[in-house]
DNA sequence: AGACGCAAGGTTTTT
DNA sequence: CCTTGCGTCT
């Protein structure tokens, strides 16, 4: 295309030597609102016009899908614009619509579209679609490349169904959520459940050691990852095949990495062995046509709850980097200049952070003027607290033309806190949005069709299909899916092969054998469609055949009609996935649903106040922002009271929550506050001291007093009750090989190993006796394993 | 199979 | 205080 001094000229001496990088690593440090995302851009761009790099070997990661699309449309404007000159002589804002969308559709198919953006868990699903069966772990366990993708509740009710049901724990004692934790951590420090167990001093940690390796079979059994395998195993993978590694070694020669201080142990891993190809990154030197390109702010990072480490960001220079100290290293960028708040704004901030110790020196420098001071005030209480905001944003909106509602932020620690604003709201007729509350994929009705859609697409997974079996009310019972379940265990199948085969439902189904049958006939008919019908066509006769859509229809409540509304936006987001991927298939949509938060919110509210958690906050931008609720044991939360790092991670919350303001920045606490019922006396957080009162003005004379530690008390209340008595309800068959079997020809009962003759199935050898002989499973050369009752079928020994 | 009642537990949660 | 989930009852 053409020079690209063109673009540079629209960045600073910082950005501008982070964009002209080109081989090597390179840190890049970026402030809260200093244009890192325009960097990141620029630099990508630069890559493909400047250096001629092919778009299929640069790989850009980010942590939300919501930051990789971004960069992509942003790139895909600069490509655009760019082209427009080159083609017409004239700025893309000047031509007609039509030329306009026939460049960005030009700049797609050229550049844009070949480019890997996206999250880590995205790209490397992708991955993993193409090279997952060359993986076994350590166990032999096997995934297939239409693996499911199983979410948080998923997981809890597998892990939960393992402590009870498997191990005879109490759950009490073994909280499958914190179960769950505990193997999510194992997974994000890259830890095999051999690996974990190693390291397990005590019971406890043997246990969660043993449900691991049991979650694991079941995972493989269902043919299903979660979200951490889709990190983790890359790295095992890449370990144990490296002509696996060498390829996508080669295809990335370029890798950026967004947000790296919210890298966790395991994705550091796996962006280290894509760089280095799995030699030492110590020693690692060949830069040639290759590059790591990272950028973050330790400042902000706030994800250690979820094991990111933002050590990893302040170690890059040890570890890719030449090391050398922030005058004379080559490998290190920082990009200072705040473009989004006034300067008392970013005072505070600035002040604010200093009081951490684990940082990397970085100051934010300010480009506008000083602004308004930042506002304090103290209420009563949280009513009080939610009458004071929401007052100041109907006077601000009234007498400021250009301030609509959506210019306006409410942030606060916890979710809880959203209620008395909302109230607030509510009661001046002010309209919001809470961001980040239900997500749409995960309701119900949404999770009904997909379990649907998974089942079609990897009939292992059962966890789905016992999600659909019965939805809706198709008169299959607990009691018929326990025993096709049961038969399905013992046979060390996945359920669906019993669920496929007339004569084992027959068999075992009991009164249900008709509902049974016709549910898979269903499932199977548009099995067979994968491979030749588009993904929405699917959807769409999945849903009638299935009954769920009558079923609604039919409910007609305002629940149903709500539910229905939600279901026919699924398909629409089929449909639109189908316009946007032209590889779109029943399973890569299945995959986005799984790794997408929400539906592509694309009608961006500008009409209404935004209310949400300061985590959800992080990479927004508000002219107005209010910071509610700064209370000791609130915000900074409790539990972060007594340990240094983590208070200073909720300073950095406190720091990221400032950072999203650009005009007008307002910080509340209340002197009392109700939580959990009771009123309580609220200390203001330690973070107001530690603001410069000449930044602030205040609505009381009374200076904001020093804090008091105020350790909240624990409540303790787990009495285990003695081991769960859940009655397990069947014999264990390996126990009696044998059984009497009434109705046959034969007087000896039937053996495992028995060769038989089937009236219509020929020839066959019993694989399993269950119940004493009351049912047999029997394996036929032709048809496969089958469950036979005995006494319904004319069987002859056979020699 | 569905509704109702009671007990427990209640930071944050990009994927 | 309020929400969620489970178990029991009909």
């Amino acid at each position: 295309m053409t020079q690209p001094s063109d673009f540079l000229s629209h960045l600073n001496p910082s950005q501008r030597q982070a964009v002209e990088h080109f081989c090597g690593p390179l840190l890049v440090v970026a402030g809260a609102g200093s244009g890192k995302t325009r960097a990141l851009t620029y630099r990508i761009a630069g890559l493909v016009q400047t250096h001629r790099v092919n778009p299929e070997n640069i790989l850009a990661v980010t942590f939300t899908n919501k930051a990789a699309r971004e960069i992509r449309e942003r790139i895909e404007k600069l490509f655009a614009q760019q082209q427009a000159l080159n083609d017409y002589g004239a700025a893309l804002e000047t031509l007609k619509p039509y030329e306009q969308t026939r460049l960005k559709t030009h700049v797609y198919k050229t550049f844009t579209k070949h480019l890997w953006i996206g999250t880590f868990h995205s790209l490397f699903s992708r991955i993993l679609r193409f090279d997952i069966d060359k993986y076994a772990d350590e166990k032999g366990r096997k995934w297939q490349r239409n693996f499911s993708i199983f979410d948080e509740s998923d997981v809890q009710s597998l892990i939960k169904d393992i402590v009870v049901n498997k191990l005879n724990l109490d759950d009490k004692k073994f909280e499958p959520k914190s179960v769950r934790y505990a193997i999510s951590n194992a997974k994000n420090q890259g830890l095999s459940p051999q690996d974990f167990e190693r390291e397990q001093p005590n019971f406890r940690g043997r246990v969660i050691a043993e449900v691991y390796s049991y979650y694991e079979d079941a995972l493989a059994a269902n043919n299903a990852l979660d979200f951490d395998d889709l990190i983790l195993i890359p790295v095992q993978l890449f370990r144990q095949n490296e002509q696996v590694l060498a390829y996508w070694h080669n295809q990335f020669r370029h890798i950026l990495v967004d947000e790296y201080q919210d890298t966790n142990r395991t994705q550091y891993d796996l962006i280290r062995l894509l760089v280095t190809n799995g030699a030492s990154s110590f020693s690692f030197n060949n830069w040639q046509n290759r590059s790591i390109f990272v950028v973050g702010d330790a400042d902000q990072s706030i994800y250690s709850f979820r094991m990111a480490d933002f050590k990893i960001l302040m170690g890059f220079q040890q570890d890719f980097g030449d090391g050398l100290r922030d005058d004379d290293t080559r490998t290190m960028v920082k990009l200072e200049e705040n473009y989004r708040s006034t300067e008392n704004i970013l005072q505070l901030a600035n002040h604010l952070i200093e009081n951490n110790t684990e940082r990397i020196d970085k100051v934010l420098r300010p480009t506008r003027g000083a602004g308004e001071p930042v506002f304090c005030h103290r209420s009563d209480d949280e009513i009080a607290e939610a009458e004071f905001v929401v007052q100041q944003i109907r006077n601000l909106e009234r007498l400021n033309p250009e301030l609509h509602w959506g210019k306006f932020a409410v942030l606060y620690r916890t979710n809880a806190q959203s209620r008395p604003i909302e109230e607030s709201l509510v009661r001046w007729g002010v309209p919001y949005k809470v961001v980040g509350g239900l997500r749409f994929y995960d309701r119900k009705e949404i999770k009904d069709v997909l379990a649907y859609l998974r089942t079609i697409a990897n009939p292992a997974d059962t966890v789905s299909i016992k999600r659909v079996i019965n939805t809706p009310r198709r008169g299959i019972g607990k009691a018929t899916i326990d025993s096709l379940d049961a038969a399905a265990q013992q046979l060390g199948i996945p359920l669906w092969e019993i669920l496929k085969d007339e004569t084992s439902v027959k068999t075992l189904a009991g009164r249900s054998v008709k509902n049974v049958l016709n549910f898979a006939q269903i499932i199977q008919t548009w099995q067979g469609q994968v491979e030749t019908l588009p993904a929405s066509q699917i959807v769409q006769g999945v849903m009638e055949d299935s009954g769920y859509i009558q079923d609604l229809k039919e409910q007609s409540t305002e629940e149903s009609e709500e539910r229905l509304k939600n279901v026919l936006e699924l398909y629409n987001a089929v449909l639109q996935f189908e316009e946007e991927n032209e590889d779109a298939s029943l399973s890569t949509f299945l995959a986005s649903a799984s790794l997408a938060s929400d539906l592509d919110d694309l009608t961006e509210e500008q009409s209404r106040v935004s209310l949400m958690t300061l985590h959800a906050s992080k990479g927004l931008e508000f002219p107005i922002v209010f910071l509610v609720g700064l209370e000791q044991g609130l915000f900074p939360s409790f539990r972060s009271l007594d340990d240094p790092s983590a208070l200073e991670e909720e300073r950095r919350l406190c720091y990221v929550g400032i950072t999203r303001a650009q005009e007008r920045l307002f910080i509340s606490y209340a002197r009392e506050r109700r939580l959990y019922g009771t009123r309580e006396f609220a200390t203001p957080s330690i973070f107001l001291s530690e603001l410069p009162r000449e930044l602030l003005q205040t609505n009381t004379a009374t200076a904001l007093p020093a804090q008091r530690q105020k350790v909240s008390e624990k409540t303790t209340g787990t009495a285990s009750r003695g081991l769960g008595q859940k009655a397990r309800g069947q014999a264990d068959p390996s126990r009696s090989p044998s059984g009497t079997s009434s109705g046959t020809r034969s007087a000896k009962p039937w053996e495992v190993g028995d060769r038989v003759l089937h009236e219509k199935f020929g020839q066959g050898q019993i694989t399993h006796v269950f119940e004493n002989g009351k049912t047999l499973a029997i394996k036929f050369p032709d048809q496969g394993i089958k469950v036979i009752d005995p006494k319904l079928a004319v069987l002859e020994r056979a020699k």
